[in-house]
DNA sequence: CAGAATGTTTCTCC
DNA sequence: AGGAGAAACATTCT
């Protein structure tokens, strides 16, 4: 499920429900999903109380009392609801988190590519390479127009999956990289450095607008993403380009095309995303 | 049966 | 050093 503003909708989701919580026990059905190993894991959360649910880039942070952080991913299916004690489990809850209210925090993820690790609150960056190394938040205040110049005019890799780097720019995934793309008329083979001021302008106004918009709009649901609630994001019904293949552009009329960057599926429009004539040439040899 | 799926990590080969 | 490409993780769905 989980693009920035799905993971932020879980939070939020998350905080209303399970903030201030304790945690009696812990269980976990599947050892390799946590770190450290399960019975130190499961020990050192006993007693504790849920302060708060933070987030940075795709991963949550819960603030447990006494200086302990739960950095949790989701990777691509993981996903957090809370349940009264003793209500049925599906064979992919992987972790429940029983609370002392008679209610369960429960963690489920059909593919298990989900993560989550205890850190000291504070040393997340430094004991998760991943998460310290993450680029600015996609905000008006984080990204600065002067550093996507920056960072985009040193890099030869294609947009596409320059934009999926989290090391530039924490958040996007797949959806809303192919959707801003759209938003600014950019083809995504572009290589980063061809981009002009203005597009980038232009495309850090779109990333600013579009997480903005899907926050509001509770995420986007396209395969499974629920919020905490249980509930389907709206913002699918405000997406352009993506899983639109075969329909007309919405701006222009032409097919949208869809084709492989990187290995990931990538939806535009061949009329109002053209490669740059520098680009299509070199693309043209082979 | 083959291929894809909202993600990240890791490894190989330039 | 950096980048492209592919594989791995595990499961479901078309």
């Amino acid at each position: 499920m989980p693009e920035l503003p799905e993971v932020e909708t879980v939070r939020r989701g998350l905080t209303r429900l399970v903030q201030g919580a304790t945690i009696d026990h812990v269980e976990v059905r599947y050892p390799k999903m946590v770190t450290p190993e399960r019975d130190e894991f499961t020990a050192e959360l006993i007693g504790r109380q849920i302060e708060a649910v933070d987030r940075r880039g795709k991963y949550l942070l819960f603030r447990f009392s006494g200086g302990v952080t739960m950095v949790s991913h989701l990777r691509m299916e993981g996903k957090y609801d809370v349940q009264p004690e003793g209500s049925p489990v599906t064979k992919h809850t992987h972790v429940i988190f029983h609370l002392t209210d008679d209610r369960e925090l429960r963690y489920t993820d059909t593919r298990k590519f989900g993560r989550m690790q205890l850190v000291p609150t504070g040393e997340e960056g430094d004991r998760m390479p991943s998460l310290g190394k993450l680029g600015p938040e996609p905000t008006a205040a984080t990204l600065t127009l002067a550093y996507m110049v920056r960072i985009f005019g040193k890099s030869h890799k294609v947009v596409k999956p320059f934009l999926l780097d989290q090391t530039k720019i924490a958040g996007l995934g797949n959806i809303y990289a192919d959707e801003v793309l759209w938003l600014s008329k950019i083809n995504p083979l572009t290589p980063a450095d061809e981009l002009t001021r203005d597009q980038l302008a232009s495309l850090r106004e779109s990333i600013i607008a579009e997480m903005k918009m899907a926050i509001e709009g509770h995420g986007t649901t396209v395969h499974s993403f629920s919020t905490a609630f249980g509930e389907a994001g709206q913002f699918q019904n405000h997406l352009h380009v993506y899983g639109r293949e075969g329909e007309p552009c919405e701006r222009c009329g032409t097919i949208i095309e869809k084709i492989k960057v990187a290995q990931r599926g990538t939806h535009f429009c061949p009329t109002c995303q053209p490669l740059p004539v520098a680009a299509r040439e070199a693309f043209a040899n082979d």
